[in-house]
RNA sequence: GUGAGCGUAGCUCAGUAGGUGGCAGCACCGGGUUGUGGCCUCGGAGGUCGUGGGUUCAAGUCCCAUCGCUCACCCCA
């Protein structure tokens, strides 16, 4: 019986990890752009933490997590947590009252994995904190949708407005009535939702629901002042910014936290995961958590629905393997020269390769192809002899002698000179 | 947690009324080229047909169980 990776738990294999790279390589440089600097925290985290930040009636905390049985401790489920932990444990705030973060690494959720759902899985997540200006919830949407863009990933930007502590509950309380009247024509999960979190029923997919639904009273319609006047600016910012999006008012999120500005960046293409990214504000949080009084918006992405959907929507060549210099060792006696010359090679910062095995040159050759090699050098017994090695172009199937001589960082430095002149154009 | 589909070579897959596992494609190794890659050509290696039972003279094929994977529901990035 062979040992398999666990259920839900993926390889990224290398031919997959350039992929990888690209996207990470991406994301750094405009979050650099944005002022944001990198944060990385722990995976493991005290139970309690999510609890009270994500919300103790939300699925992820009720069944999704990996809780160490007898330690009260956490696989992180979602990054935004422990950032805000992190944050308030060193006083960040302190030194410069307005963060701008970011973090990439593995969350764990025990979920059925399908199609972009994995048990461990893996986020981009951007986070500022101590900024309630909806410009600022503008910019780090537009920063998002800058990612997406270049990456050549075509998906529509949706919005919303979760109201605050002083506009919420009552809404919810109207909603609660709506629904309760109409009992009948809901699906069993909306009737239980009623109860349990009836802003999810505004998002239920099935059609009798999202009939019902259409007539349901609306939070953009009742939200408060100050809310209503935020909803109205983050809009003209992103115009300004010329951001195109679209007001769902049935979006709702599955974090308690969230206030006020969410949005999620959709796609088709994905199978049953429409989201790409999906964020918002999360002003009362940090309080929440014991720290200060400061507002905070985020966003997080999958990092595997983003590799899926570049694999998807656009087949954009990523750098391949490549090395600059294969040096072939015919016969045995000439296999321990050309290792130390490859070592000596490696050590002037060339990328090297090479075979050890004496094999024959159509086999090594067949090799040099196969790692990419821009030049082969090819040690050949009766030319080693004579302190001479030929060097071949692979790309243009050029071969010129080269002499062996003095010491081998000698040999090895005018061999990497030379072929880093021979290879431009 | 619920439902459906699928498990044959490293990968993608054939396998026809149960009758010896495929000249299959890709990849790998070697020959054709006594020391010259990609293309071509010839050959080679590689399998407990997921696992365990059962039916049968005979099971990759039929039956049962079990494990695994995939997709969908739910939920979410």
């Amino acid at each position: 019986m062979k040992i398999q990776a666990i259920n839900g738990f993926k390889d990224i294999l290398p031919e997959a990890v350039g992929r990888w790279q690209y996207i990470e390589r991406q994301a750094r440089d405009i979050f650099a752009r944005f002022g944001f600097q990198e944060i990385r925290m722990p995976i493991l985290e005290k139970t309690e933490l999510f609890v009270r930040s994500i919300g103790e009636a939300t699925d992820v905390v009720e069944k999704e997590m990996y809780t160490f049985a007898d330690k009260g401790i956490t696989m992180r489920p979602e990054a935004t947590a422990s950032v805000m932990r992190a944050f308030i444990e060193h006083g960040l705030h302190v030194q410069q009252p307005v963060q701008r973060l970011y973090t990439i690494g593995p969350m764990f959720r025990h979920e059925r994995p399908q199609k972009g759902r994995l048990r461990q899985f893996h986020q981009l997540d951007a986070e500022i904190i101590g900024a309630a200006e909806p410009r600022v919830d503008a910019e780090l949407i537009a920063m998002g949708q800058m990612l997406l863009d270049e990456l050549g990933l075509t998906v529509s930007l949706e919005l919303n407005s979760l109201g605050c502590p002083i506009c919420r509950p009552p809404f919810k309380e109207r909603l609660v009535l709506f629904l309760a009247e109409r009992h009948q024509a809901l699906c069993d999960d909306c009737r239980r939702r009623t109860h349990t979190n009836p802003l999810r029923v505004l998002d239920c997919k099935k059609e009798s629901c999202r009939a019902v639904v259409q007539e349901a009273p609306s939070l953009l319609e009742v939200l408060c002042p100050d809310c209503d006047r935020h909803f109205t600016e983050v809009r003209s910012a992103l115009e300004e910014l010329g951001i195109v999006f679209s007001i769902n008012r049935f979006m709702v999120r599955g974090l308690d936290y969230y206030t006020r500005t969410t949005f999620e960046f959709l796609t088709a293409d994905l199978g049953a995961q429409a989201a790409v990214g999906a964020g918002g504000r999360y002003d009362g949080l940090i309080e929440q958590l014991g720290g200060p009084s400061l507002s905070g918006i985020g966003f997080a992405m999958g990092l595997e629905r983003l590799a899926l959907l570049m694999e998807q929507q656009q087949n954009r060549l990523i750098p391949a393997k490549s090395m600059d210099i294969f040096v072939a060792a015919l016969g045995m006696t000439t296999v321990a020269f050309s290792g130390q010359l490859t070592h000596a090679l490696r050590q002037q910062g060339a990328k090297a390769a090479i075979d050890y095995s004496g094999r024959s040159l159509k086999a090594q050759l067949k090799q040099a192809g196969r790692v990419n090699a821009r030049f082969t050098l090819i040690v050949g017994e009766d030319e080693w002899a004579r302190g001479e090695a030929i060097l071949r172009d692979m790309q243009t199937q050029k071969q010129q002698p080269v002499l062996l001589s003095g010491p081998i960082e000698e040999q090895a430095r005018s061999l990497f000179a030379m072929i880093q002149t021979a290879a431009r154009p």
